[in-house]
DNA sequence: GCAATAGTGTCTTTCAGACACTATATC
DNA sequence: GATATAGTGTCTGAAAGACACTATTGC
Protein backbone atom coordinates (compact mmCIF):
# COMPACT_ATOMS: atom_id res chain seq x y z
CA UNK A 1 0.00 0.00 0.00
CA UNK A 2 1.04 3.56 -0.79
CA UNK A 3 1.17 6.13 1.13
CA UNK A 4 -1.15 8.06 -0.97
CA UNK A 5 -3.56 4.64 -0.36
CA UNK A 6 -3.52 4.52 3.02
CA UNK A 7 -4.15 8.39 3.48
CA UNK A 8 -6.94 7.93 1.12
CA UNK A 9 -8.74 5.48 3.26
CA UNK A 10 -7.23 7.12 6.48
CA UNK A 11 -10.43 7.74 9.53
CA UNK A 12 -9.63 10.50 11.61
CA UNK A 13 -12.29 10.64 13.78
CA UNK A 14 -12.75 7.92 16.31
CA UNK A 15 -10.87 10.18 19.63
CA UNK A 16 -11.79 12.55 21.62
CA UNK A 17 -9.80 16.03 21.37
CA UNK A 18 -8.84 19.00 23.31
CA UNK A 19 -9.93 22.65 22.20
CA UNK A 20 -6.48 24.55 21.15
CA UNK A 21 -6.46 28.56 21.64
CA UNK A 22 -3.89 31.06 21.17
CA UNK A 23 -3.57 33.53 24.40
CA UNK A 24 -1.35 36.48 23.64
CA UNK A 25 0.95 38.99 25.96
CA UNK A 26 1.09 41.77 24.88
CA UNK A 27 3.93 43.21 26.55
CA UNK A 28 5.52 47.08 26.49
CA UNK A 29 7.27 49.88 28.59
CA UNK A 30 4.88 52.43 30.13
CA UNK A 31 6.05 54.89 32.77
CA UNK A 32 9.25 52.84 33.14
CA UNK A 33 7.62 49.55 34.56
CA UNK A 34 6.66 46.25 31.97
CA UNK A 35 3.76 46.30 30.71
CA UNK A 36 1.05 43.80 29.98
CA UNK A 37 -1.99 44.77 27.77
CA UNK A 38 -5.44 42.89 29.52
CA UNK A 39 -9.09 42.28 29.17
CA UNK A 40 -11.48 42.11 31.61
CA UNK A 41 -14.12 38.92 31.15
CA UNK A 42 -17.51 40.11 30.70
CA UNK A 43 -19.12 36.34 30.99
CA UNK A 44 -18.51 33.21 32.90
CA UNK A 45 -16.47 31.82 33.59
CA UNK A 46 -13.87 34.73 35.74
CA UNK A 47 -16.49 36.92 34.99
CA UNK A 48 -15.12 40.40 35.90
CA UNK A 49 -11.42 39.15 36.30
CA UNK A 50 -8.89 40.58 33.57
CA UNK A 51 -7.39 37.56 30.65
CA UNK A 52 -5.09 38.24 28.51
CA UNK A 53 -6.63 38.50 24.97
CA UNK A 54 -6.62 34.72 23.29
CA UNK A 55 -8.83 32.85 20.69
CA UNK A 56 -9.17 29.78 18.91
CA UNK A 57 -6.80 27.90 16.65
CA UNK A 58 -9.08 27.13 13.27
CA UNK A 59 -8.81 23.90 11.62
CA UNK A 60 -6.36 25.24 8.74
CA UNK A 61 -4.48 27.94 10.58
CA UNK A 62 -0.96 27.71 12.36
CA UNK A 63 -0.70 28.55 15.95
CA UNK A 64 1.65 31.56 14.36
CA UNK A 65 -1.34 33.16 12.04
CA UNK A 66 -3.23 32.29 15.21
CA UNK A 67 -1.29 34.48 16.78
CA UNK A 68 -0.63 36.94 14.78
CA UNK A 69 -4.54 37.30 14.24
CA UNK A 70 -5.51 38.11 17.81
CA UNK A 71 -2.78 40.55 17.96
CA UNK A 72 -4.49 42.42 15.14
CA UNK A 73 -8.09 41.69 16.22
CA UNK A 74 -8.82 40.80 19.72
CA UNK A 75 -6.04 43.25 21.16
CA UNK A 76 -8.04 45.87 19.78
CA UNK A 77 -4.88 47.16 16.69
CA UNK A 78 -4.96 47.99 13.34
CA UNK A 79 -3.75 45.27 11.01
CA UNK A 80 -2.18 47.80 8.70
CA UNK A 81 1.83 48.02 9.22
CA UNK A 82 1.95 45.44 12.17
CA UNK A 83 3.84 43.18 11.17
CA UNK A 84 6.56 45.23 8.70
CA UNK A 85 7.33 48.18 11.35
CA UNK A 86 8.78 45.18 13.99
CA UNK A 87 6.46 44.06 16.30
CA UNK A 88 8.51 41.10 18.02
CA UNK A 89 6.01 37.93 17.97
CA UNK A 90 7.10 34.96 19.12
CA UNK A 91 6.05 31.66 20.95
CA UNK A 92 5.82 31.57 25.14
CA UNK A 93 4.93 27.77 25.92
CA UNK A 94 1.74 26.04 26.11
CA UNK A 95 0.14 25.43 28.80
CA UNK A 96 -2.04 22.42 29.46
CA UNK A 97 -3.23 21.66 32.76
CA UNK A 98 -6.64 19.58 32.53
CA UNK A 99 -7.93 22.05 35.15
CA UNK A 100 -7.13 25.23 33.75
CA UNK A 101 -10.55 26.00 32.25
CA UNK A 102 -13.81 25.28 34.07
CA UNK A 103 -15.54 24.63 30.82
CA UNK A 104 -13.77 22.07 28.83
CA UNK A 105 -10.54 20.54 28.47
CA UNK A 106 -8.70 23.94 26.69
CA UNK A 107 -4.66 23.90 25.88
CA UNK A 108 -3.37 27.13 25.19
CA UNK A 109 0.00 28.25 23.00
CA UNK A 110 0.71 31.39 24.77
CA UNK A 111 2.28 33.70 22.24
CA UNK A 112 4.72 37.15 23.68
CA UNK A 113 4.04 40.26 21.84
CA UNK A 114 6.50 43.37 21.85
CA UNK A 115 5.15 46.76 20.74
CA UNK A 116 5.76 50.33 21.48
CA UNK A 117 3.88 51.61 23.86
CA UNK A 118 2.40 54.29 22.02
CA UNK A 119 1.08 51.87 19.24
CA UNK A 120 -1.07 50.57 22.11
CA UNK A 121 -2.06 53.27 23.79
CA UNK A 122 -4.57 54.53 21.28
CA UNK A 123 -6.48 50.82 21.21
CA UNK A 124 -6.34 50.91 25.12
CA UNK A 125 -8.06 54.72 25.73
CA UNK A 126 -10.90 54.09 23.39
CA UNK A 127 -12.08 50.86 25.04
CA UNK A 128 -13.09 50.05 28.58
CA UNK A 129 -12.47 46.57 28.90
CA UNK A 130 -9.20 46.89 27.97
CA UNK A 131 -6.22 48.02 30.02
CA UNK A 132 -2.33 47.99 30.13
CA UNK A 133 -1.67 46.60 33.12
CA UNK A 134 2.31 47.23 34.94
CA UNK A 135 3.60 44.05 36.32
CA UNK A 136 5.22 43.17 39.40
CA UNK A 137 7.51 39.97 39.59
CA UNK A 138 7.98 39.91 43.49
CA UNK A 139 11.18 38.33 45.32
CA UNK A 140 9.62 34.76 45.64
CA UNK A 141 8.61 34.17 41.83
CA UNK A 142 4.85 35.75 42.23
CA UNK A 143 3.86 38.00 39.79
CA UNK A 144 0.59 40.34 39.98
CA UNK A 145 -0.65 42.82 37.51
CA UNK A 146 -1.50 46.58 39.12
CA UNK A 147 -4.29 48.60 38.56
CA UNK A 148 -4.02 52.23 37.89
CA UNK A 149 -3.50 52.79 42.14
CA UNK A 150 -1.37 49.93 42.43
CA UNK A 151 -3.77 47.21 43.57
CA UNK A 152 -3.49 43.62 42.21
CA UNK A 153 -5.66 42.93 39.32
CA UNK A 154 -7.59 40.06 39.86
CA UNK A 155 -6.38 37.25 37.01
CA UNK A 156 -8.59 34.60 35.27
CA UNK A 157 -7.51 30.90 34.57
CA UNK A 158 -3.43 30.51 35.05
CA UNK A 159 -2.76 33.83 33.12
CA UNK A 160 -0.82 35.08 35.95
CA UNK A 161 1.52 31.98 35.27
CA UNK A 162 1.86 32.81 31.76
CA UNK A 163 2.84 36.24 32.50
CA UNK A 164 5.26 35.55 35.10
CA UNK A 165 6.68 33.17 32.45
CA UNK A 166 6.82 36.15 29.81
CA UNK A 167 8.14 38.62 32.22
CA UNK A 168 11.46 35.95 32.84
CA UNK A 169 11.57 35.24 29.07
CA UNK A 170 11.87 38.74 28.03
CA UNK A 171 14.53 39.90 31.11
CA UNK A 172 16.40 36.27 29.83
CA UNK A 173 16.55 37.57 26.27
CA UNK A 174 17.43 40.85 26.78
CA UNK A 175 21.35 40.60 26.69
CA UNK A 176 21.33 38.53 23.91
CA UNK A 177 18.85 39.31 21.24
CA UNK A 178 17.65 43.09 20.00
CA UNK A 179 14.41 42.28 22.10
CA UNK A 180 14.02 45.46 23.64
CA UNK A 181 14.16 47.38 20.34
CA UNK A 182 10.68 46.30 19.61
CA UNK A 183 9.47 48.25 22.31
CA UNK A 184 10.78 51.46 20.69
CA UNK A 185 9.79 53.07 17.30
CA UNK A 186 11.80 52.83 14.14
CA UNK A 187 13.80 55.50 15.40
CA UNK A 188 15.00 56.03 19.03
CA UNK A 189 18.21 56.91 20.86
CA UNK A 190 20.77 55.14 22.67
CA UNK A 191 19.25 56.99 26.12
CA UNK A 192 15.67 55.55 25.07
CA UNK A 193 16.50 52.14 24.78
CA UNK A 194 18.78 52.17 28.25
CA UNK A 195 15.49 53.06 29.47
CA UNK A 196 13.52 50.23 28.47
CA UNK A 197 15.84 48.11 29.62
CA UNK A 198 16.43 49.08 32.83
CA UNK A 199 12.63 49.22 32.94
CA UNK A 200 13.12 45.48 32.40
CA UNK A 201 15.44 44.12 34.92
CA UNK A 202 14.71 47.08 36.92
CA UNK A 203 17.28 48.61 37.87
CA UNK A 204 19.45 51.43 36.89
CA UNK A 205 22.55 50.38 34.23
CA UNK A 206 25.86 51.80 33.41
CA UNK A 207 25.77 54.48 30.58
CA UNK A 208 28.97 54.01 29.06
CA UNK A 209 29.08 50.05 29.47
CA UNK A 210 25.22 49.97 27.87
CA UNK A 211 26.42 51.78 25.10
CA UNK A 212 29.80 49.76 24.14
CA UNK A 213 27.60 47.22 24.36
CA UNK A 214 24.64 47.80 22.68
CA UNK A 215 27.38 49.06 19.51
CA UNK A 216 29.88 46.50 19.59
CA UNK A 217 26.86 43.90 19.41
CA UNK A 218 25.95 45.07 15.61
CA UNK A 219 22.10 44.95 16.31
CA UNK A 220 21.66 48.53 15.80
CA UNK A 221 23.21 51.31 13.75
CA UNK A 222 23.58 55.04 13.56
CA UNK A 223 21.83 56.83 11.07
CA UNK A 224 23.70 60.35 11.04
CA UNK A 225 20.29 62.11 11.87
CA UNK A 226 19.66 63.49 15.66
CA UNK A 227 16.59 63.98 17.26
CA UNK A 228 14.80 67.23 17.07
CA UNK A 229 12.44 69.18 19.69
CA UNK A 230 14.75 69.01 22.81
CA UNK A 231 16.15 72.04 24.68
CA UNK A 232 19.66 70.87 25.29
CA UNK A 233 22.16 68.76 23.18
CA UNK A 234 19.80 66.13 20.53
CA UNK A 235 21.18 62.94 20.41
CA UNK A 236 21.66 60.99 17.57
CA UNK A 237 18.99 58.45 16.07
CA UNK A 238 19.28 54.57 15.63
CA UNK A 239 17.82 51.91 14.37
CA UNK A 240 17.72 48.30 13.97
CA UNK A 241 20.38 46.83 11.74
CA UNK A 242 19.18 45.87 8.61
CA UNK A 243 21.66 42.11 9.77
CA UNK A 244 19.83 41.80 13.43
CA UNK A 245 19.41 37.95 14.15
CA UNK A 246 16.66 36.03 14.41
CA UNK A 247 15.14 33.93 16.96
CA UNK B 1 -26.42 33.76 36.58
CA UNK B 2 -23.74 32.43 38.99
CA UNK B 3 -20.74 30.80 37.35
CA UNK B 4 -21.67 27.69 39.18
CA UNK B 5 -25.07 27.62 37.07
CA UNK B 6 -23.26 28.92 33.77
CA UNK B 7 -20.97 26.12 33.88
CA UNK B 8 -23.46 23.28 34.17
CA UNK B 9 -25.27 24.61 31.32
CA UNK B 10 -22.16 24.77 29.59
CA UNK B 11 -21.94 22.65 25.67
CA UNK B 12 -18.40 22.45 24.96
CA UNK B 13 -19.04 20.47 21.98
CA UNK B 14 -20.31 22.78 18.61
CA UNK B 15 -16.58 23.54 17.16
CA UNK B 16 -14.04 21.04 15.47
CA UNK B 17 -10.76 20.51 17.16
CA UNK B 18 -7.35 19.80 16.21
CA UNK B 19 -5.57 16.30 17.33
CA UNK B 20 -3.01 16.84 20.17
CA UNK B 21 0.12 14.84 20.71
CA UNK B 22 3.90 15.22 22.65
CA UNK B 23 6.79 14.24 20.84
CA UNK B 24 9.61 13.84 23.31
CA UNK B 25 13.40 14.60 22.02
CA UNK B 26 15.28 12.38 24.64
CA UNK B 27 18.77 13.82 24.15
CA UNK B 28 22.16 12.23 25.23
CA UNK B 29 25.67 12.52 24.59
CA UNK B 30 27.45 9.15 23.12
CA UNK B 31 30.89 9.16 21.87
CA UNK B 32 31.93 12.82 22.41
CA UNK B 33 28.57 13.81 20.14
CA UNK B 34 25.12 14.61 21.23
CA UNK B 35 22.26 12.10 19.79
CA UNK B 36 18.78 11.93 19.99
CA UNK B 37 16.67 8.80 20.47
CA UNK B 38 14.49 7.75 17.21
CA UNK B 39 11.88 5.27 16.25
CA UNK B 40 11.34 3.47 13.26
CA UNK B 41 8.14 3.83 11.87
CA UNK B 42 7.09 0.97 10.71
CA UNK B 43 3.37 2.33 9.14
CA UNK B 44 2.14 4.93 6.72
CA UNK B 45 2.64 8.07 6.65
CA UNK B 46 6.43 8.25 6.59
CA UNK B 47 6.74 4.41 6.43
CA UNK B 48 10.07 3.51 7.09
CA UNK B 49 11.23 6.79 7.85
CA UNK B 50 12.61 8.11 11.71
CA UNK B 51 10.28 9.72 13.91
CA UNK B 52 10.82 10.93 17.81
CA UNK B 53 8.42 8.78 20.14
CA UNK B 54 5.51 10.43 20.93
CA UNK B 55 1.64 9.74 21.90
CA UNK B 56 -1.43 11.96 22.25
CA UNK B 57 -2.48 13.65 25.21
CA UNK B 58 -5.39 11.95 26.94
CA UNK B 59 -8.27 14.00 27.44
CA UNK B 60 -7.83 14.41 31.71
CA UNK B 61 -3.70 14.36 31.55
CA UNK B 62 -1.71 17.42 32.00
CA UNK B 63 1.26 18.34 29.12
CA UNK B 64 4.02 16.90 31.50
CA UNK B 65 1.91 14.15 32.52
CA UNK B 66 1.60 12.60 29.04
CA UNK B 67 5.08 13.70 28.55
CA UNK B 68 6.52 11.62 30.98
CA UNK B 69 4.41 8.83 30.13
CA UNK B 70 6.33 8.78 26.88
CA UNK B 71 9.42 8.92 28.05
CA UNK B 72 8.39 5.90 30.33
CA UNK B 73 6.76 4.10 27.60
CA UNK B 74 6.94 4.42 24.27
CA UNK B 75 10.93 5.27 25.07
CA UNK B 76 11.35 1.89 26.06
CA UNK B 77 12.37 3.29 29.45
CA UNK B 78 11.76 1.17 32.53
CA UNK B 79 9.49 3.79 34.34
CA UNK B 80 11.30 2.94 38.17
CA UNK B 81 13.45 5.30 39.25
CA UNK B 82 13.19 7.71 36.20
CA UNK B 83 12.44 10.89 38.30
CA UNK B 84 14.38 10.69 41.57
CA UNK B 85 17.86 10.18 39.39
CA UNK B 86 17.29 13.44 37.89
CA UNK B 87 15.88 12.84 34.45
CA UNK B 88 15.61 16.60 32.44
CA UNK B 89 12.32 17.33 31.14
CA UNK B 90 11.13 20.45 29.82
CA UNK B 91 8.62 21.40 27.12
CA UNK B 92 10.69 22.53 24.04
CA UNK B 93 8.06 24.14 22.15
CA UNK B 94 4.97 23.53 19.92
CA UNK B 95 4.24 22.96 16.18
CA UNK B 96 1.23 23.45 14.52
CA UNK B 97 1.43 23.60 10.94
CA UNK B 98 -2.09 22.52 9.48
CA UNK B 99 0.17 20.86 6.71
CA UNK B 100 3.07 18.51 9.30
CA UNK B 101 0.96 15.48 9.23
CA UNK B 102 -0.48 14.19 6.01
CA UNK B 103 -3.24 12.10 7.35
CA UNK B 104 -5.23 15.30 10.09
CA UNK B 105 -4.40 18.42 12.18
CA UNK B 106 -1.91 17.25 14.47
CA UNK B 107 -0.56 19.76 16.82
CA UNK B 108 2.38 18.49 18.97
CA UNK B 109 3.77 19.80 22.00
CA UNK B 110 7.92 18.86 22.18
CA UNK B 111 9.25 17.98 25.12
CA UNK B 112 13.40 17.53 25.79
CA UNK B 113 14.68 15.03 27.56
CA UNK B 114 18.10 14.22 28.93
CA UNK B 115 19.47 11.21 30.21
CA UNK B 116 22.98 9.36 31.08
CA UNK B 117 23.59 7.50 27.90
CA UNK B 118 23.56 3.93 29.61
CA UNK B 119 20.42 4.81 30.67
CA UNK B 120 19.48 4.23 27.38
CA UNK B 121 21.60 1.81 26.10
CA UNK B 122 19.91 -1.03 26.74
CA UNK B 123 16.20 0.02 26.02
CA UNK B 124 18.18 0.66 22.29
CA UNK B 125 20.04 -2.64 21.74
CA UNK B 126 16.75 -4.14 22.51
CA UNK B 127 14.49 -3.21 20.10
CA UNK B 128 15.91 -2.88 16.65
CA UNK B 129 13.42 0.17 15.75
CA UNK B 130 15.25 2.34 18.66
CA UNK B 131 18.09 3.95 17.69
CA UNK B 132 20.15 6.38 19.39
CA UNK B 133 21.15 9.04 16.26
CA UNK B 134 24.01 11.68 16.65
CA UNK B 135 22.81 15.17 15.42
CA UNK B 136 24.72 17.45 13.39
CA UNK B 137 23.86 20.70 13.18
CA UNK B 138 25.44 22.15 9.99
CA UNK B 139 27.30 25.89 10.14
CA UNK B 140 23.78 26.89 8.00
CA UNK B 141 21.37 25.75 10.70
CA UNK B 142 20.54 22.58 8.84
CA UNK B 143 20.20 19.83 11.14
CA UNK B 144 20.41 15.78 9.84
CA UNK B 145 20.45 12.56 12.31
CA UNK B 146 22.84 10.62 11.15
CA UNK B 147 23.22 6.33 11.49
CA UNK B 148 26.25 4.49 12.05
CA UNK B 149 28.04 4.99 8.75
CA UNK B 150 27.53 8.56 9.11
CA UNK B 151 24.77 8.66 6.07
CA UNK B 152 22.11 11.30 6.85
CA UNK B 153 18.86 9.25 8.39
CA UNK B 154 15.58 10.23 6.73
CA UNK B 155 12.98 11.79 8.92
CA UNK B 156 9.51 12.10 9.28
CA UNK B 157 7.15 14.68 9.62
CA UNK B 158 8.54 18.14 11.08
CA UNK B 159 11.11 16.23 13.05
CA UNK B 160 13.99 17.41 11.83
CA UNK B 161 12.93 21.46 12.58
CA UNK B 162 12.12 19.97 16.28
CA UNK B 163 15.57 18.49 16.91
CA UNK B 164 17.13 21.37 15.37
CA UNK B 165 15.15 23.60 18.20
CA UNK B 166 16.07 21.39 20.99
CA UNK B 167 19.59 21.39 20.17
CA UNK B 168 19.61 24.87 20.13
CA UNK B 169 18.61 24.90 23.53
CA UNK B 170 20.59 22.72 25.09
CA UNK B 171 23.39 24.55 23.86
CA UNK B 172 22.02 27.91 24.93
CA UNK B 173 21.19 26.07 28.79
CA UNK B 174 24.72 24.93 29.10
CA UNK B 175 26.46 28.32 31.01
CA UNK B 176 23.49 28.92 32.89
CA UNK B 177 21.89 26.08 34.31
CA UNK B 178 23.33 22.80 35.71
CA UNK B 179 21.69 20.92 32.92
CA UNK B 180 24.81 18.84 31.12
CA UNK B 181 24.39 17.57 34.64
CA UNK B 182 21.32 15.38 33.73
CA UNK B 183 23.72 13.40 31.11
CA UNK B 184 25.69 12.10 33.40
CA UNK B 185 25.55 9.48 36.53
CA UNK B 186 24.81 10.85 40.01
CA UNK B 187 28.52 10.93 40.76
CA UNK B 188 31.05 12.25 38.02
CA UNK B 189 34.31 13.27 37.88
CA UNK B 190 34.94 17.38 36.00
CA UNK B 191 36.55 15.62 33.16
CA UNK B 192 33.23 13.90 32.93
CA UNK B 193 31.21 17.30 32.66
CA UNK B 194 33.33 18.70 30.75
CA UNK B 195 33.44 16.25 27.98
CA UNK B 196 29.44 16.60 28.28
CA UNK B 197 30.10 20.72 27.58
CA UNK B 198 32.52 19.83 25.21
CA UNK B 199 30.10 17.62 23.06
CA UNK B 200 26.99 19.97 23.18
CA UNK B 201 29.24 22.90 22.26
CA UNK B 202 31.47 20.94 19.32
CA UNK B 203 34.88 22.70 20.57
CA UNK B 204 37.39 21.77 23.30
CA UNK B 205 37.15 24.27 26.56
CA UNK B 206 40.06 25.86 28.57
CA UNK B 207 40.17 22.63 31.90
CA UNK B 208 40.86 25.72 34.64
CA UNK B 209 38.54 28.18 32.97
CA UNK B 210 35.63 25.26 33.07
CA UNK B 211 36.89 24.00 36.54
CA UNK B 212 36.53 27.49 37.99
CA UNK B 213 33.35 28.20 36.28
CA UNK B 214 31.16 24.69 37.73
CA UNK B 215 32.12 25.68 41.22
CA UNK B 216 32.10 29.19 41.15
CA UNK B 217 27.99 28.11 39.92
CA UNK B 218 27.35 26.51 43.03
CA UNK B 219 25.56 23.99 41.41
CA UNK B 220 27.96 20.61 42.16
CA UNK B 221 29.40 20.25 44.81
CA UNK B 222 32.66 17.69 45.75
CA UNK B 223 31.39 14.03 47.72
CA UNK B 224 35.29 13.41 48.95
CA UNK B 225 35.13 10.26 47.51
CA UNK B 226 37.03 9.46 44.64
CA UNK B 227 36.29 7.08 41.45
CA UNK B 228 38.21 3.78 41.14
CA UNK B 229 40.06 1.63 38.57
CA UNK B 230 41.69 4.29 37.04
CA UNK B 231 45.59 3.16 36.03
CA UNK B 232 46.31 7.17 36.90
CA UNK B 233 45.42 9.46 39.91
CA UNK B 234 41.99 8.92 40.63
CA UNK B 235 39.64 12.36 40.14
CA UNK B 236 36.99 13.10 43.03
CA UNK B 237 33.43 12.59 42.22
CA UNK B 238 31.50 15.38 42.44
CA UNK B 239 26.96 15.45 42.40
CA UNK B 240 24.94 17.96 42.12
CA UNK B 241 24.38 20.48 44.92
CA UNK B 242 21.01 20.06 46.59
CA UNK B 243 20.19 23.57 46.20
CA UNK B 244 20.59 23.65 42.36
CA UNK B 245 18.29 25.98 40.56
CA UNK B 246 14.98 24.97 38.59
CA UNK B 247 14.09 25.73 35.61
C1' DG C 1 61.09 5.73 38.37
C1' DC C 2 57.57 6.05 34.48
C1' DA C 3 53.20 7.12 32.58
C1' DA C 4 49.08 9.32 32.75
C1' DT C 5 45.89 12.26 34.39
C1' DA C 6 44.18 15.40 38.47
C1' DG C 7 44.34 19.67 40.07
C1' DT C 8 46.44 24.58 40.71
C1' DG C 9 49.20 29.11 40.34
C1' DT C 10 49.66 32.83 37.56
C1' DC C 11 50.06 35.81 33.54
C1' DT C 12 47.50 38.01 30.09
C1' DT C 13 43.49 39.63 27.82
C1' DT C 14 38.97 41.06 27.73
C1' DC C 15 35.12 43.34 29.38
C1' DA C 16 31.84 45.50 32.77
C1' DG C 17 31.31 49.13 36.28
C1' DA C 18 32.44 53.70 37.84
C1' DC C 19 33.66 58.35 37.38
C1' DA C 20 35.02 62.34 35.40
C1' DC C 21 35.56 64.75 31.61
C1' DT C 22 34.51 67.03 26.97
C1' DA C 23 30.94 68.23 23.36
C1' DT C 24 26.78 70.41 21.63
C1' DA C 25 22.31 71.76 21.56
C1' DT C 26 18.60 75.52 23.51
C1' DC C 27 17.72 79.58 25.91
C1' DG D 1 27.26 82.20 29.37
C1' DA D 2 24.01 78.99 31.86
C1' DT D 3 21.98 74.60 31.63
C1' DA D 4 21.02 70.09 30.48
C1' DT D 5 22.07 66.10 28.36
C1' DA D 6 25.07 63.53 24.68
C1' DG D 7 28.93 61.11 24.23
C1' DT D 8 33.91 59.54 25.52
C1' DG D 9 38.57 58.53 27.92
C1' DT D 10 40.36 55.99 31.39
C1' DC D 11 40.97 53.57 35.71
C1' DT D 12 39.81 49.44 38.24
C1' DG D 13 38.36 44.97 39.25
C1' DA D 14 36.29 40.48 37.85
C1' DA D 15 36.49 36.65 35.00
C1' DA D 16 38.13 33.77 30.86
C1' DG D 17 41.90 31.81 28.06
C1' DA D 18 46.50 29.97 27.98
C1' DC D 19 50.33 27.72 29.84
C1' DA D 20 53.15 25.65 32.90
C1' DC D 21 53.65 23.66 36.97
C1' DT D 22 52.84 20.38 41.04
C1' DA D 23 50.24 16.22 42.93
C1' DT D 24 48.79 11.46 43.10
C1' DT D 25 47.67 7.17 41.53
C1' DG D 26 49.00 2.27 39.18
C1' DC D 27 52.51 -0.29 37.27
Amino acid sequence: MTEADFLQGYDPTPFDRPSVTVDLVLMTVVDGRPAALLQQRADHPFRQCWALPGGFVGMAEGLDHAARRVLADKAGMHQTGMDESGAWLEQLATFGDPARDPRMRIITVAYFALIPADRVAGAVAARTDLTLAPLHLAEDGALTALDNSGAPLPLAFDHAEILRHALVRLRGKLDWSPIACALLPPLFTLRDLQRVHEAIVGRPLNKPAFRRRMLDTGWIEGTGEKESGTSYRPAELYRVAAKGDAI
